[in-house]
DNA sequence: ATGAAAGCGCTAACAA
DNA sequence: TTGTTAGCGCTTTCAT
């Protein structure tokens, strides 16, 4: 049975390959018997209609290309699974396609996914240059950034509302009573650690505070290392938020074990993200967060309504997040 | 520039369409003025060749189907990542289809992924039965199952020597003086999770030990119970050895901060994996390392293998595990 | 509602 | 080495 095509079925139910076509074609015109006949001959053959094909035609091939780069924080497999989820139920699937951050190893990605045909593209934790952006919109394809904001008209993007993100933690990291707040950022090269960063000090410079700031590069050991200078100083902060949880959890460790202090009694926690990991009992961490589903949900309306009408404009969607306050912080003072 | 055909290419380098097909395939021959002219006017158009016409014809589209259950046990996204890479340096790259493990689902599914023509498939953590491997069989699209075992001749598979690894655990822990043993298992569903627990029982009871033993499903919640249930007879175990590090970590939080013990002083706790977590600070595992890098080496070379040669018979891969020794165990006793 | 015929963009014989 | 020709398996006019 290595391959059942159209034509055989056809033969076998004794109608043309076309009306086959139409059996397996949505939208298409059968009589009830040609149907019954087809469907039996089908079921018999094991016959499955061919998507490479079905592709060529319709210039549709019903897959998404997904770019990422890391996949150590937690936030993205999740992300993936149910992206993942909530495009194969719209008959969609994911074609993977891993890149570092660097400039040309998008592009050259980005370049293969063309060549597949795909359907739209889901870029995650990447980021993409005007010139990527415009060439995919010149050949039809939509984009959607996921968690990265991006400039320009041609591309969407869903991210949370980092901006008023790190506005929320300064107010509330000001209304625990803390003065002296340090800052390991999110990485300054994307838009999610930049626009965190800027609510967080933007509010913290209207309460009179101005907090010490290191990039934190989204990575574990530099945010470890951020976390040895900063208490290292004469004037330790008794506040730190970190710009996201995977780099929050580092912050945890060094503090606890490497330093021997106690969160919070010696200092305050608070991450981003809100990743299950963050709930678990050993590190029960304050953090924003970001709404997976709601997220994903807007990433997938965003692409198959540009998908289903090209001349849909780019959006670009903020999701609201909420602090989700735990133990790694003391509560507001009263 | 919405769609650029070889036939374009061709008309504008002043060549057949034959001769732009053979610049951009490999084992192809032209001489060094047609790939020259080809290749300027490919480059000035935007033109790259259409993989999906490519695939139809060729009947290889360079796309490997994975079939994934959960993305929540951090030993998945990691292989994924890995194998996503592997896969690319070799020009292939991954479907995504997520399962869940209920029978029909993962057939659902399979189904769907042939008729994506794809040239391989990889299932990790996902059973199969063996009506499906037989089925991708003979429709000839070799199948590799990461990290589960299978009977039956049509399917590769690679896992670590799990049987092995739960021996290695019982004498680690019998060497460390451990007599009250309990075992919370993978689940009881899944190969690893019984090789593991055979291995481990065989070799307690060798040494004299019988453990409690209770299926933790590979879920937090039911490795929490299990840890409660333990905890609360009037023998409880002073070692307990989990499925795998994802539970573990659910069973160090009930322990230390529901039920107020101490790791390793009253309850030693061993794992299975080594995910990154593992070696954390917060949880200093003591684990079982599942080579991922190896595991998912063998996986792509067994894959290729047998797409470059149908006629290779299926392979049953097993990796050899060290036992990693962390803070969650007290050595064994000089 | 159905069949015949024309491709989708490409590769692979086949000649030349 | 090159161009010509015939499809890969399917959808989609166009007649009927």
């Amino acid at each position: 049975m290595e391959k059942v095509t159209s034509l055989q079925v056809a033969q076998r139910a004794g109608v043309s390959q076309s009306a086959v076509s139409r059996v397996f074609t949505p939208g298409a015109s059968a009589s009830a018997k040609t149907v019954e006949k087809v469907r039996k001959a089908a079921e018999e053959l094991g016959y499955r209609p061919n998507m490479m094909a079905r592709a060529m035609i319709t210039g549709k091939s019903r897959i998404i290309g997904l770019v990422v780069a890391y996949l150590d924080n937690q936030f993205y497999p999740l992300a993936m699974e149910r992206l993942s989820n909530a495009l194969q139920e719209q008959g969609y699937h994911i074609l993977v396609f891993t890149a570092d951050n660097s400039r040309g190893n998008v592009e050259e990605v980005m370049k293969e996914l063309l060549d597949y045909q795909v359907d739209g593209i889901v870029t995650a934790s990447v980021g993409m240059t005007n010139d990527l952006t415009d060439r995919c919109a010149a050949a039809g394809i939509p984009v959607v950034m996921f968690n990265r904001g991006q400039d320009g008209d041609h591309v969407s993007s869903v991210t949370s509302a980092n901006v008023a993100g790190g506005r929320k933690v300064a107010e509330f990291l000001l209304s625990c009573g803390h003065k002296s707040i340090a800052h390991i950022s999110g990485w300054q090269g994307s838009s999610t650690g930049r626009d965190r960063q800027q609510g967080f000090c933007d509010a913290l410079a209207a309460g009179g505070v101005t907090p010490q700031v290191i990039d934190g590069m989204y990575d574990r050991d530099t945010a470890s290392a951020a976390t040895r200078q900063l208490m290292g100083t004469d004037t330790p902060p008794d506040a730190i938020f970190v710009g996201n949880d995977h780099m929050a959890f580092a912050v945890m460790d060094t503090l606890r074990v490497e330093l021997g202090l106690r969160v919070p009694d010696d200092v305050a926690v608070v991450g981003y993200d809100d990743v299950p990991l963050a709930a678990w009992a050993a590190y029960d961490l304050t953090t924003m967060r970001q709404p997976v589903n709601r997220m994903v949900d807007a990433t997938v309306s965003t692409l198959l309504t540009r998908i289903n009408d090209p001349a849909t404009p780019a959006r670009r969607i903020e999701i609201e997040s909420p602090l989700i306050q735990r133990g790694s912080t003391k509560g507001p003072i009263a």
